[in-house]
DNA sequence: TTTACTACTAAACAAATGTTTACTATAATG
DNA sequence: CATTATAGTAAACATTTGTTTAGTAGTAAA
């Protein structure tokens, strides 16, 4: 990518600190104010070099300044729950704690991410208050790590299948593993765990 | 936080969706297009219905739709860096091969991510291919886990004092530990480890 | 019933915002 | 030297966009 004048690096500068700070991008105007520049063509001229040299795209309308991703970073947000949600998650839910960014693409519908509790996957290198993201709609198969309920509560195991019936086997030795009969995987098995957040290392 | 109706849940839907998409909201026109409003008079109300249920703030402008924090999670956005950084990085760096979104509080001037090569740290659950958060300004005590140069490549280990010196340990125990003296460690330790990503669990 | 709230339409209006034209100046480059 | 790219100012312009006024209609609560 090409190289940014030291002025066009302010500008990009000042428009990613806008997004960051209120979510939405300064209007030209504004970006004037920043900069000290009395007429708006001087900032007009640098979104333009910016978006020549690939690092913005702009659209027709008001502050219509979409930064490229590479930059932007295009995040997705997952509520982090308290439980495991049994129907699709609404917005004002009291069972929501809290929206977390994470990589793009970590995220699709249904998505959520759950906190791990006890030790039982540390043999995975998954820890007690690691944030683990559960895709509730893909596929498990044989060897995925998904989160399971048992005795009411979410946890994580790794799914093995013993001819017809599956097992849910703990990564750490001290616990045994548990089986399930046929019908009963779709009951308790709440979704596959696809990627992992942790926060104090 | 107030419910709200299902036609707000429409509007700020749209809004999310919107911001994750082009990375700057709809303008009321906009909405009215998604929602099938012939009057902008209606998307205002629901604008104004959210503002005062507390989902969003609005500021005088165009477009200058402020999505909550708990809702847009307020992300940062770090690089992810080949090698540990000499310097401060600069956008257009060839160094960076990505930007990806972060928890805000995961962010801080001068933070990098650096993915993991070798399984040294197996034991305290930091595999091959993770991505871990780099503080190199963060003060490193006893106990922390570190990143280190070691023959001209970072690797993450733990570090310990003995005595004077302190010594860098995997936890892995296929690999010895390594000493070092009084003035090495500046040099050599580029900065602590404060977080994890893991892509594919 | 009255009141309040949500939901919506239509049309006019005012403010914010992007765009264009015209012109000056500096530094680097061939 | 002429050319090109960057950087900036000033003023007028067109459009987008938010806002306001004036209505209608359905539903739930007091």
């Amino acid at each position: 990518m090409e190289e940014l004048t030291p002025r066009q690096e302010e500008v990009l500068d000042h428009i990613l600190r806008t997004l960051e700070r209120r979510g939405y991008p300064p209007s030209v105007r504004e970006i004037c104010d920043a900069l000290d520049l009395s007429s708006t063509r001087g900032a007009l001229r640098h979104l333009e070099a910016l978006e020549r040299k690939g690092f913005i795209s702009r659209a027709p309308g008001a502050r219509a300044i979409q930064v490229r991703d590479a930059f932007r970073g295009a995040a997705s947000y997952l509520p982090l729950v308290g439980e495991v949600p049994a129907g699709p998650l609404r917005y004002a839910s009291g069972e929501v704690e809290e929206w977390l960014p994470v990589p793009a693409r970590w995220g699709g519908e249904g998505r959520f991410l759950l906190r791990v509790r006890g030790d039982s996957m540390i043999g995975d290198g998954i820890h007690e208050g690691d944030l683990v993201v559960v895709d509730p709609r893909a596929a498990v198969e044989e060897g995925d790590v998904v989160v399971a309920m048992v005795d009411e509560e979410a946890t994580v195991k790794r799914l093995r299948r013993r001819g017809k019936a599956v097992e849910l086997r703990a990564s750490n030795p001290a616990y045994p593993p548990l089986r399930l009969k046929g019908g009963e995987t779709e009951v308790r098995l709440s979704g596959k765990v696809v990627a992992l957040l942790r926060d104090r290392v």
